[in-house]
DNA sequence: CAGTATCCCAAGCGATACTG
DNA sequence: CAGTATCGCTTGGGATACTG
């Protein structure tokens, strides 16, 4: 993700991670959709409702995440009421919580009005703000010119 | 993005960050074309071979990333060549590393074949490989359930 | 090379009506 | 409530041809 082409463009990018995680999230519904899961909306009428979608479209989104291992559909019951259904992140989902964040971080720096942010994301612990920031595995902060691209065991020719 | 909804539910969710940030970077196109230039492709045809995309849907979004400001074209010129043109990020598109890199991650970690990731990213000083991980303004790693939701100054009823 | 213009087909979408 | 089915409309997208 830095200034280099080491090969980078002799590879074929459609196996490319990148390119993997966006047939994911690939679609404005499809984020907004996990928004609300991870912000504790689960059920289908509130996601409609709070989002604005159709009920075809959010159906299908439901559906697709479905397949996809990134949510499942649970049964649940509040007591005196009836069975009903909710939607819950999956591991694979839960590993999405980064790029939320990240794009939560980027709306909020980038792209508010004069009025800053309208939701906040404190750390529960200690009240500080949250980011999604670059580090490495030896847990230093990595900037953003400190990325050197190389190509991995997964890396194909492109024909 | 966390078990949460202290009145999430009542606001405005059109202007929330994400959506905001969903606006440009909302189809798979964008985001494979901000790959490429964040490894260092940077020409229209270049981008336009390496991520097999037809001209004119590359042209759209390419106008789209300058007028969001994004992108900015600008020409440069090779010794004994023409005037050329490429595609450089401004300090805008350069605040979009982390949700790149985060995608990154969450298709290395779930969604690699049997070889294991095409690409590596690697902190450029140490060699060690780099995530978008989350942390608090306060220096501390902050785990998956520790986020907590809060509505910031920007929050708006909705209708 | 780096686009723009046109054509035409496929997909996405909301609105509406229907179902368990 | 939580969907599915159908209907048109609008948008997206590749292919092709054209331009500076």
């Amino acid at each position: 993700m830095a200034e280099d082409l080491l090969g980078w463009t002799e590879i074929d990018t459609g196996t490319c991670s990148v390119a993997r995680a966006v047939e994911i999230l690939g679609d404005r519904w499809t984020v907004l959709v996990l928004r609300e899961v991870f912000n504790g909306v689960r059920r289908f009428g509130d996601i409609q409702t709070h989002i604005g979608v159709s009920r075809s479209v959010l159906a299908q989104r439901l559906a697709t995440l479905k397949e996809q291992g990134v949510l499942e559909r649970r049964p649940y019951q509040e007591p005196g009421d009836r069975v009903r259904h909710e939607y819950r992140l999956t591991p694979l989902g839960r590993g999405l919580q980064p790029v939320l964040v990240a794009l939560n971080n980027f709306g909020d720096q980038f792209l508010s009005g004069p009025d800053g942010p309208p939701v906040l994301l404190r750390h529960a612990d200690c009240g500080a703000l949250v980011s999604a920031a670059l580090v490495c595995a030896d847990d230093h902060r990595v900037g953003p010119r400190e990325i050197r691209l190389e190509l991995g065991p997964g890396a194909r020719p492109r024909a």
